[in-house]
DNA sequence: TAACATATGTGGTTAATAGTGGGTTAATTT
DNA sequence: AAATTAACCCACTATTAACCACATATGTTA
């Protein structure tokens, strides 16, 4: 079953004192009323913290539950993985608050990017973001590999 | 049939004078009524404890009967968690005592991380949870072989 | 275009919960 | 019988989550 999720957009806030940070009103407005505000933040690859809808955390969680604990690869990537991911939920205003440790991965001080991809958003330092989109391009070699599986 | 728990996040706490431990709120909320507080404590792999609420434990039981004893890897593995696996129960307030063996195994002493990872939670050393996580990375090519099989 | 209404991002306060410590009695074990 | 262990209870404190409040921005209507 694939995703019903397409968020898109960016958008810069500021994290408060209590390490609260405010979900665009764009985005917070697509969450379905089946998943209640309820999601779950977890470490990305690349130092930012992804969000998913709890429905969509729930595919993900069935896939991982193939996974045997008995291989050794599958363990650690299980354990980092998982211990990272915090199921909230966001308040009243549309908030919620960061859990330390992602603050940490981030490295995110007084500012936050939020950006929409498809199924999850992401949350950055802003600083980072920008350094990451200068130096990080796709080479013309991995756009062929990709053109190969997705139709753009 | 599969897991009903998927437990998730990370937490540390202190182990008191009693050998207390306090299972986190988020994590024993989600222990079903029907397991009435009920898990068991073995050895992990990678010198932490594995506890799993009593109904996985019954699923688990299921599959290690299907193992046959004449292989010696079965024999050892068999052997290593079942004769540390305790059934235990947590407290009113929520905490269990760590048998002494499973204390020396994972050699905790003040300090105790606890990480949930799908249908078990993992009891760790603090120190040592931290030394895995720097020496044990998953290369590129075990990736690429986990992207074909989870979608994350 | 001005006035009004609604929505959105941000800040602080209070009330509930969670983690921790210890004590008392009951049950085992030695 | 003494000693150790387990179950149960009570209590303190720090953290967290629910609640209230407000200003700016956005949109709508006269």
């Amino acid at each position: 079953m694939s995703s019903q999720y397409t968020f898109t957009g960016q958008f810069t806030f500021s994290i408060d004192s209590k390490n609260r940070i405010n979900i665009p009103a764009p985005i917070r407005k697509q969450f379905l009323t089946k998943d209640k505000k309820t999601f779950v933040v977890t470490r990305g690859i690349d130092r930012c913290a992804w969000i998913y809808p709890m429905s969509e955390w729930n595919l993900i969680q069935k896939e991982l539950n193939q996974l045997s604990s008995l291989s050794k690869t599958n363990r650690i990537f299980l354990r980092n993985h998982l211990r990272h991911a915090n199921i909230l939920k966001f308040d009243s205003q549309g908030r919620f608050v960061l859990p330390q440790s992602l603050i940490d991965y981030t490295s995110i001080r007084k500012d936050v990017t939020i950006i929409g991809v498809l199924n999850k958003i992401e949350i950055w330092n802003p600083n980072l973001l920008r350094k990451i989109d200068q130096s990080e391009e796709i080479d013309d070699q991995s756009y062929e590999q990709l053109s190969e599986r997705v139709n753009i």
